[in-house]
RNA sequence: GGGGACGUAGCUCAGUCGGGAGAGCGCCGGCUUUGCAAGCCGGAAGUCGUCGGUUCGAGUCCGAUCGUCUCCA
């Protein structure tokens, strides 16, 4: 029996004998799409050469590429676990060709692998190939149909006409596209599953699981331009896959992809921590959940090892809901603690051979899944509660729409384990209301979206190449103008050659006033954003006619100047290409974020790798793998050791060289990333190519640095920061940007030293004085108002020895010295513990425009139904103010502070009033 | 990119209509006990995230900002 491992390594060495070039998987996240959240087929990264926008380096390719499917068109989250075939993670086989061989030679070396190397017994195969579709006007593919029983033993009755639905393929809703032909297996009447299902009968796309597609060969000969136009392409492509997964159960002779050995390590690994066995059944709830975190752990596995954190937006947000999908499938295994991160070594064992990237990074994947799942337990604990009080909310036993959609919204609480719990209480969930919320949500969501993407279609536009490597050598070179890029609507654009301006008398067509348009040039020196470094700014000049650059960018092998025209120009015409002074602070920053990392692993040690990186002319950013917080100290340490090789003026050398070559030399990649062939490494501490051995700090790097150290001219952290858990980021600065930021800091300083009125080495002690001072006097403040040790009590006091008493209430009103509300308040406390019933006014001016009345009964009186805020409220307007309170304690405040007494003698009267018409 | 929630004592949180900053746990002291656990009595502890506005008065209302959690795309 073939092992998955023999399986995948079979079908690579296959096509390597047929003359195709072996192609490592890409990344599970697309670097550079972002159209894309993760890489779905094994031709992801081959979508430039299919969009005419990059020219091929091998007519055929083949690999094993890493996929995850979790949203968009192709959403089997919800699917996992339910069944025996569904993935968010799979392994895509495949085989290219670019313009080379087609049809013939694809169905040919396709059957010859399946019968052949992989012994399946030819009379259980199927194929299919297009029917044709009258509505697109799309003929049939009658030369699949031909060929498959030509060049194969297959009979006629065996190949099959299926149409758009299932033989024919598109990217998107334009761009390449073509028919497809499948190649099916019949795994015998045992294996279906619908026997149950009235009217089914078992047959090739009948939807059960005796017939299974094992490979798809997509023949890629038109483009969409539009849903009305499909033209026929120059070059002709193929690009098949086959699911990895599928065709280890077929050949390991399973009738579920997790009874193969890609999976079976990890099912028993899973079973070894909750204790439960797994059974290998459909129905079984236990079994789902095994199903379930198998599969969810290599998808957030491979995203993790390939950069990828869990975060609340984007890509990091997907790995978050599929890790804590598995978490809760977890306890259903009873498993209410953090343990499939204990699962990442196993999966490291089955799959480390093929993608070494999950070995190399094993320990920081566990870590991350580890605090995740610790922070879903809490996330989860807290939901409880409020599922707690939103039970109690239920009427008529159902808990509402509303509160169901706040737990999930709000608090991230699944609905499902709404539903579970309620029916635990026998209670019910409006889903009915859930859903329409969750609706609005997404329209919300939807809605802002297409305002802010900007996204130009290029597709189809065979863009010419551009010779850049003048970047890395000048800041000024003088070319000719190859064509332009010419934004039409909303997201399409023209490709054109020919003469734009912006003056008036130029015809409609070529006038591009204000427009942001694309230029071409035959030769550049501008920098194009990548690899964290943003693109250059600049002009391209000819005589009085001015191309302003904004923003630099290459799509495949062609580098596209935006930006804004002044004057007229013409494909052909002689120009300057200028690139903006600020590139030379981007280069600083380019070269200290090499040296910042040399330094991180200097500092904390080699398990400190990036993360991603941002290099613009006004500051650098940097992230990387780390634990915890850097200490003050570390960041010291990791600044002076920068500084340090600063101050040496170290040169930077910069090579070309094949990646084994550059590998062995131990420069250090970028995981996640995706190199050629050649590599550029760029070495601190080289004179030349020839020494770039004895370099302390060796990148693999695309990017403009400068040539020796000291240009850099210093260098400071300015902030250190969490950005998910597990990775740090570090902003910095270096040069013109650094000396503002000194600047600035000392005028601060110098600013605080004239306030204070001290040399600068004592500011902190002064200012830790001020604090302390100040924490000190409010203390002493509160403790004497407390203790009664104050003026205020005394003045009250003497109120109550004078006051008036009517039915043995004791009416105290009185004027006092300026005082604190609070102390006040206080001595009004203790006049009321002294006079046992008592109506109470008082008041004071902090100034001539401020006055303050406080009025307080004690609380026989209130019971009685007398008000404080009442009486507040009727004084109140005497001094020209407002005010109101509590019935047993109320204040006001006003500007006529005059009008004090007068005030004060109507508080009295009204509450003689009001005392004496109790009484009696 | 667009929503929602939260930020109050060392910790977990309450604080209604804008009107005296609170509880439980923990901490400190005393009593009780051979000791521990526990109990009883007493005590300390606060920039109500930060900044600004409205108001006589803001933890509470409004705006900005920072941080944390969460949903959607």
């Amino acid at each position: 029996m073939l092992t998955a491992k023999e399986i995948r390594s079979g079908f690579i060495d296959f096509f390597k004998d047929k003359g195709h070039q072996f192609i490592p998987s890409a990344p599970v996240v697309p670097i550079g799409d972002e159209t894309l959240l993760f890489t779905n087929a094994g031709m992801n990264q081959f979508k430039d050469i299919f969009l005419g926008l990059k020219q091929p380096d091998y007519p055929r390719a083949a690999n094993s590429q890493k996929c995850i499917r979790v949203s968009g068109k192709h959403n089997d989250l919800e699917e996992v676990g339910l069944d025996t075939y569904h993935h968010t993670f799979f392994e895509m086989l495949g085989n290219w060709s670019f313009g080379d061989y087609f049809k013939a030679e694809a169905i040919e070396w396709a059957w010859q692998l399946l019968t052949e190397v992989y012994r399946i017994n030819p009379d259980s195969l199927w194929a299919t190939v297009f029917a044709g579709d009258k509505d697109e006007n799309l003929p049939p593919d009658e030369e699949a149909r031909d060929l498959w029983p030509k060049i194969t033993p297959i009979p006629v009755d065996r190949v099959l006409k299926f149409g758009k639905k299932d033989n024919f393929w598109e990217m998107g809703t334009t761009g390449p596209c073509g028919p497809c032909s499948e190649i099916h297996i019949d795994l015998g009447p045992d294996c279906c599953d619908m026997k149950n299902v009235p009217g089914h009968r078992c047959r090739v796309n009948g939807g059960c699981a005796r017939f299974i597609e094992l490979w798809n060969l997509v023949f890629i000969q038109f483009n969409r331009k539009s849903a009305a136009q499909l033209d026929r392409l120059s070059a002709n492509y193929v690009d098949t896959g086959a699911g990895l997964e599928r065709i280890a159960a077929v050949l390991q002779n399973k009738s579920s992809n997790y009874d193969t050995d890609l999976f079976s390590p990890i099912i028993c690994a899973i079973a070894d921590a909750t204790g439960h066995k797994y059974t290998s059944q459909l129905q079984s709830e236990t079994d789902s959940a095994f199903r379930v975190i198998a599969d969810h752990l290599r998808s957030v596995a491979f995203a993790i090892a390939d950069g990828v954190t869990p975060s609340n937006e984007g890509r990091g947000y997907v790995i978050r809901r599929i890790l804590r999908r598995a978490a809760r499938f977890g306890r259903v295994l009873g498993m209410h603690e953090p343990f499939l991160y204990k699962l990442v070594n196993v999966l490291s064992d089955v799959m480390g051979n093929a993608f070494g990237e999950i070995k190399e990074r094993a320990d920081f994947v566990a870590t991350v899944i580890e605090n995740e799942e610790a922070s879903f337990g809490r996330t989860l604990d807290r939901g409880l509660e409020i599922f707690t009080s939103a039970a109690k909310n239920a009427k008529g036993k159902t808990i509402s729409g509303q509160d169901a959609f706040m737990l999930y919204d709000t608090y991230g609480f699944p609905l499902d384990l709404t539903e579970l719990m309620a029916r635990e209480q026998g209670l019910r969930v409006d889903t009915g209301l859930f859903n329409e919320l969750m609706e609005a949500q997404r329209e919300r969501a939807r809605a802002a979206q297409k305002s802010s993407t900007i996204a130009i279609d290029l597709t189809g536009f065979q863009l010419s190449k551009t010779d850049d490597s003048s970047k890395y050598k000048t800041d000024s070179i003088t070319t000719r103008i190859h064509s332009w890029i010419k934004p039409r609507g909303r997201f399409g654009a023209d490709h054109i050659s020919g003469t734009l301006s912006t003056q008036e008398a130029s015809p409609p067509d070529n006038n591009v006033y204000g427009e942001t348009i694309g230029l071409i040039l035959e030769e550049t020196c501008f920098y194009a954003e990548a690899g964290g470094q943003v693109g250059d700014g600049g002009e391209i000049k000819s005589g009085v006619d001015k191309f302003t650059v904004e923003r630099t960018e290459k799509i495949g092998d062609c580098v596209i100047h935006w930006g804004k025209l002044a004057g007229s120009m013409s494909s052909g015409q002689e120009v300057t290409a200028i690139v903006d002074k600020e590139r030379a602070d981007s280069k600083k920053n380019h070269t200290a974020t090499h040296l910042l990392q040399w330094a991180l692993r200097d500092v904390l040690g080699g398990s400190v790798t990036q993360q991603g990186s941002l290099v613009c002319p006004d500051y650098l950013r940097f992230d990387f793998t780390c634990p915890k917080a850097l200490t003050s100290e570390q960041i010291r340490l990791v600044e002076g050791r920068v500084n340090e090789r600063i101050a040496e003026n170290i040169p930077v050398a910069c090579a070309v060289m094949p990646i084994d070559e550059a590998k062995k030399l131990g420069a250090m990649a970028l995981f996640g990333e995706k190199y050629g062939n050649e590599v550029r490494v760029v070495a601190i501490g080289a004179e030349d190519e020839s020494s770039i051995k004895e370099a302390f700090s060796r990148e693999f790097c695309g990017g403009t640095h400068v040539a020796n150290t000291g240009e850099i001219g210093g260098f400071k952290v300015i902030k250190e920061e969490s950005i998910s858990a597990g990775v740090r980021r570090i902003t910095a600065l270096t040069g013109r940007a650094l000396n503002e930021y000194i600047t600035q800091q000392s005028k601060i300083i110098d600013d605080l030293v004239e306030m204070l009125k001290v040399p600068v080495e004592e500011l902190p002690h002064r200012v830790r004085k001020l604090i302390d001072d100040n924490k000190d006097l409010s203390r002493q403040l509160k403790s004497a108002a407390r203790e009664g040790k104050n003026a205020t009590i005394d003045e009250v006091s003497s109120l109550l020895a004078g006051a008036e008493k009517i039915a043995n209430t004791a009416l105290i009103v009185g004027r006092l010295s300026p005082a604190p509300v609070a102390q006040v308040r206080n001595a009004i406390d203790s006049l009321k513990k002294k006079a046992k019933s008592a109506a109470i006014v008082l008041g004071f001016a902090e100034s001539e425009d401020k006055a303050l009345l406080l009025a307080a009964l004690t609380d026989d009186i209130v019971n009685k139904g007398i008000s404080a805020s009442d009486i507040i409220a009727e004084i109140a307007t005497v001094i020209g103010g407002s005010g109101g309170g509590r019935p047993h304690l109320a204040q006001a405040g006003g500007k006529d502070a005059a009008k004090l007494n007068e005030a004060l003698e109507i508080a009295v009267k009204a509450l003689e009033k009001k005392l004496k018409a109790l009484s009696t």
